[in-house]
DNA sequence: CTGAAAGCGCTAACAG
DNA sequence: CTGTTAGCGCTTTCAG
């Protein structure tokens, strides 16, 4: 075979050029590449041939638009410098990859308007559909039209951790509710008498759910609440000082307080809670039990090592993604067309800050 | 104006179907909203409106095969989960979006064949350039023919953190040696006599790097150099009980011998020696000095908070990203073309695993 | 001022 | 077995 020279290895092939070189027709190496019967095995061993010997590969954008689908899915989260996150990413990485799927992150940084943006920025055709969770300020605002858009505009959603009741798409979350009477449950166990929970303020679902099941559960044994155990974190993430600041809700909590168990509605709250309360005389787990949600690098490396409710974000993540890419490839097959929540278990994984039950 | 019943929400509007419509050609349609002043006054107004009525927005894949490129940058990484990387993602976002790039991300979990696989799944057309930092395993097998041929097609990339001098291309670092070089400056200044360093194998740049910068401190204090106060961490991130591992491999060094400092080339190493240092009856910093590489949430909320070198990921990320787009943006002008390496700066942050430094 | 036509790279129905 | 044609959605000459 001539190897004709302005085939540079800077120009990239595509289909045009090598049915001009090999004096075919576009459509004929379409086919075969792509194998079809139509085309016979002589031509198509030259064309293989050549295609490799080029390196050609089809351009996924051409592809995109004929197809009317870009194999890939737009993830909008509030935050990525934080292992929940990141964990999620990682299982839908994971999984989209398997699936043929591609995955674009968008930040939100908890602002409804970048929310937004992302959403519009996104959904011109640059993705087949979204897995998102919302930010505070979304949560706060109460103000869903770019998601009721989205959807309407045949754009499905995924949801996932914060989720909304008020819109009607697959969904993902943990049974907040059911994990915080277990973590509590365990703290009561253990015999702790006097349970506090750090928690964010109601417009957070999970800190909602997770006060939620902090109340069941004292009433459950018969514990008379105590609202002032309750701290609602007035959390403004992206305030420069904002550790300090929370380090200082915390200490005049505990010190107003007599608390013998925290339960702590992230990881961020509990080793605050942890530092603080050492920094004030309390001994953990002796004198101050402390349970977290979220087991990450913070929970596992603390000091103590910190027992924490797992919320197995791979496993979040591979959820979303296997639900999205389902939704996307059966459209057609309105069989299984309800929307689905999958809740994901959780786990308590016990190290020191918890005392063993007594029997 | 007569609102048309075949456009239901539900279909996604295009120029053609806005032309049907109005009864106006598509051309009409394309330049009266690109505000062409060959188009009338009137039929602007009329198409403007009819356009916002209907949500238009230029589907973003038909832009792309236009005007052959994507708007969008790849980014590979080793791995997400980890605080480095994502603060560097978060960079990166925020500057690409600012100039209008979309990102994607792709995972490489320290694979040299992931790692293959995203570029060449990317490399089709889906971006207009790539940011990288390198898998070990790609780094350990030296075979960088991916990196090569990408940049042969014409498709520019910036690398960073884990970069390499054999392929030449822009690269931001952190100026390894002497921040190393600083940490351990510091360590002698505040009385340090036995010097330990924990490291990576040498294949990773950055481990060596700081290795080196160690070594060379000691030389200009007139330190002697004990080998074996080097630890190189055979580390297998991937495999199951690597942390256990790392432990031990720790423990084993430091009981064997006589320290009183420990430069960790990441934060990780750090606390895992801070965690063994302690249990084997050190006090820090009294005994034993600790600083850390890489200032993430691990040393922040460390117990003592470590003293550790930052390296501004996100100043990295922005760095990244700005060089890539400048030079995607310029690749007519052949002005700058020279490739640039650019050094982010690096900052000592004291804590509390350092003494201060005697007078 | 408006529209027809070509083309980005690819596929597929339809002719030959 | 191979080629022509049309079309995905958009921009951009070039005619009218």
């Amino acid at each position: 075979m001539k190897i004709i020279e302005n085939l540079s290895m800077k120009q990239k092939p595509t289909l045009k050029i090598i049915a001009k070189e090999l004096d075919v027709s576009i459509s004929t190496v379409s086919k075969a590449l792509r194998d079809s019967k139509e085309i016979s095995e002589e031509t198509k061993q030259k064309v293989k041939a050549f295609a490799k010997l080029y390196n050609y590969k089809p351009n996924n954008i051409a592809l995109s638009l004929k197809n009317r689908k870009t194999k890939t899915l737009g993830v909008i989260i509030p935050e990525i410098v934080h292992h929940f996150f990141t964990t999620v990413i990682s299982g839908i990485e994971n999984y989209a990859n398997q699936r043929g799927y591609n995955v674009i992150v968008g930040l939100s940084n908890e602002s409804f308007d970048k929310e937004v943006l992302n959403l519009d920025m996104l959904a011109n055709g640059s993705i087949d559909g979204f897995i998102i969770s919302l930010a505070k300020e979304t949560l706060q605002k109460k103000d869903y039209h770019h998601l009721r858009e989205t959807i309407d505009q045949g754009i499905p959603i995924v949801m996932f951790d914060r989720v909304l009741d008020e819109i009607s798409c697959d969904k993902v979350v943990v049974d907040d509710i059911e994990t915080s009477q277990k973590a509590v449950q365990k703290l009561i166990d253990s015999g702790a008498k006097n349970i506090a929970i750090i928690t964010t303020e109601d417009y957070v679902s999970v800190g909602k759910l997770r006060t939620r099941g902090y109340v069941k559960t004292l009433a459950q044994n018969k514990i008379q609440l105590d609202e002032s155990l309750i701290l609602k974190i007035d959390d403004h993430l992206n305030e420069e000082n904002h550790l300090e600041k929370l380090e200082h809700q915390v200490k005049e909590f505990l010190q107003s307080k007599n608390i013998d168990a925290i339960l702590a509605v992230n990881e961020l709250y509990a080793i605050t809670a942890m530092k603080v309360a050492r920094a004030i005389g309390y001994r953990i787990p002796e004198n101050l039990q402390v349970i977290g949600f979220t087991d990450g690098v913070l929970s596992k490396h603390a000091y103590p090592p910190l027992t924490t409710v797992s919320q197995h974000g791979k496993e979040m993540g591979k959820q979303t993604a296997e639900l999205l890419i389902d939704r996307l490839e059966n459209e057609s097959k309105e069989a299984d067309d309800k929307y689905k929540t999958v809740i994901v278990k959780t786990e308590i994984i016990e190290r020191e800050t918890t005392k063993s039950i007594n029997p």
